[in-house]
DNA sequence: CTTTTTATTGCAAACGATTTGCAATTGCAT
DNA sequence: ATGCAATTGCAAATCGTTTGCAATAAAAAG
């Protein structure tokens, strides 16, 4: 249900290329990445990364964030409830379903409903730019 | 489209009726709140009151502005972009299109599109708690 | 492999939006 | 009018995130 046979995009490839330097804190931090298969925020990557190596700081995991998010690498989300998450950019585009109890996070793509929002904007005259679709549910009972 | 006939709530009425008092700063919030139509950030809603009256703080409108969403008068939106915005409950559930040069925000809704975030959900097993839909657009040029 | 150059780091302080403690004020029931 | 709890303004605190800066460490140069 949920395992991506993602091609494990090569960050330190990408990042050479941007002409940045591979670091020890960025080493780690990009493993804990591509070994993720949720939606962290900061401060949870700052303690797995800090599990590794503890001189590691939350300043630099933000920083290596950002990196990436300009590096278009990854993608940063603005869920309910303060901290931004972080998910990796491999894959196509989706939306999400977020579950209330637990965060956990639930990916979808509906092809009919960004048409829908093609048309819902063309009509009000405007061409979208990107758009946010996010579902906070709780999971069903009694089947 | 949206031309919303909205019957001006009556918030005095109702805070006296949740049994909070009606004082000087909580009516020049209300004042502002139903004579406006767009949708006001804080600081916005607390420029336009200490026009009327310059002693109204920040606190104040921040404050009336909770005890307004928790009576169900307002919604708050965190849409993107730092402080939240507020627009009044009267109306029926609708969702946004911000455009993202000017910072308007035009509301719709698609009945279809709820009716398929639905079928989604309940795929994936949850009940939709709420939800949140957002369209960031640039007005388009030629027609 | 040492030196040089310059990006990156950790730390603490700064940030912006929002909330809060507190003493002073004010609605409003008596 | 009187009394008291609700409300205010203010300043300080909060939370997530960003930033200035001096110290450190990649990678380039020799």
């Amino acid at each position: 249900m949920n395992q991506h046979a993602s091609h494990k995009p090569d960050y330190e490839k990408e990042l050479r290329r941007a002409g940045v330097r591979i670091t020890r804190p960025r080493k780690v931090i990009l493993r804990i990445l591509t070994e993720t298969d949720d939606h962290p925020d900061a401060m949870e990557i700052f303690q797995r990364a800090s599990a590794i190596d503890p001189s590691i700081s939350l300043s630099t995991v933000y920083r290596t964030m950002k990196l990436l998010e300009e590096m278009g690498a990854i993608h940063r989300h603005a869920f309910e409830g303060g901290r931004a998450r972080f998910e990796q950019a491999d894959g196509e585009h989706h939306d999400h379903l977020i579950d209330i109890d637990t965060g956990d996070v639930i990916e979808f793509h509906s092809k009919r409903i960004e048409e829908l929002q093609e048309e819902i904007a063309s009509a009000l005259g405007y061409d979208i730019v990107h758009h946010r679709l996010e579902l906070y549910g709780r999971k069903r009972k009694r089947s």
